[in-house]
DNA sequence: TGAATAAAAGACCCTTATATCCTTTATTCA
DNA sequence: TGAATAAAGGATATAAGGGTCTTTTATTCA
């Protein structure tokens, strides 16, 4: 009974690999010792060719800051420690997900539902305003204190 | 400043449409007229030989029944009526959905938690239980009251 | 029986996500 | 200045998901 599955998933790989990614730098970086994309990606076993492009993604949208050249490399201004997880799943994955109808419907709302729009709404919005609060220096303190893998 | 985002999605697209379809079917098939492809595809505004597909793929799973020929087309067993969400989902893409970690990371529990397991596990369970109790004739009962669009 | 109907099945194509490679630009430091 | 380093950028390859088309099989009914 062989049956084609389409694996789904919540978040994108580009999305999923941004997120370790920045948390890295984060808990990483100091002012004498950028995080390389080489370093990440041995340490995060990510594609390093592929991590580089989400990298520059970030740092185009100003999400990572990076120096090029000798000891360069990515590290969060005050700022980008104050990124909420929220902005990096938009810039990588869209605006939709928070918003799109789990059916995939083009009207679904509280007035016109889609079956499985009141089951499926609130674990939605209450994940979407978990992340909405949660900063990068956040998540980068768990790490440190070594109460979470990345 | 262009962003390639990946649009990511919680269901796939066979799986919003094998839902789809087969609450339609609950809700539209009687004994003397069964549901046949052409007429779903319409109604549903689903491409015709795709939903045939996952219609294959859903029978084949034995979560609908089907004849051929003439009069031929889709209809739901008691047993099929009974059917609950979340075995549609497995069928279509694969268990993984309601165990995977969110940044894709294989060794995460609650024991060695990711940085977001604990912001996304309670409503990923939550919706799980959801779909696990709730069963197609539940769903076609609340499209027949005309409460919800499809 | 045979023509018409509708699902089953399989081959195929297009688009997007994922991943790799190569060249260019900026920076450091000997 | 120039050699080395590391990110930026662009072009391309591979795989999976989404979608189409054609042929085969089963069924009905005239």
């Amino acid at each position: 009974m062989s049956t084609t599955q389409s694996e789904s998933h919540v978040l994108s790989k580009s999305c999923q690999y941004a997120l370790r990614a920045v948390v890295y730098i984060a808990a990483n970086a100091t002012p004498s010792h950028l995080t390389g994309a080489q370093e990440m990606a041995d340490s995060l076993e990510i594609p390093k060719h592929f991590l580089s492009k989400i990298l520059q993604q970030l740092t185009r949208n100003q999400l990572v800051s990076s120096t090029k050249g000798p000891n360069g490399g990515f590290y969060l201004s005050e700022e980008n420690e104050r990124t909420t997880i929220d902005r990096i799943v938009e810039i990588m994955d869209g605006p939709g997900l928070f918003k799109a109808c789990v059916l995939g419907m083009p009207e679904c709302s509280a007035v016109h539902p889609c079956p499985l729009h009141f089951q499926a709404v609130d674990y939605r919005d209450g994940l979407y305003h978990k992340l909405k609060r949660l900063t990068i220096q956040e998540l980068a303190d768990v790490v440190h204190k070594g109460h979470v893998q990345l």
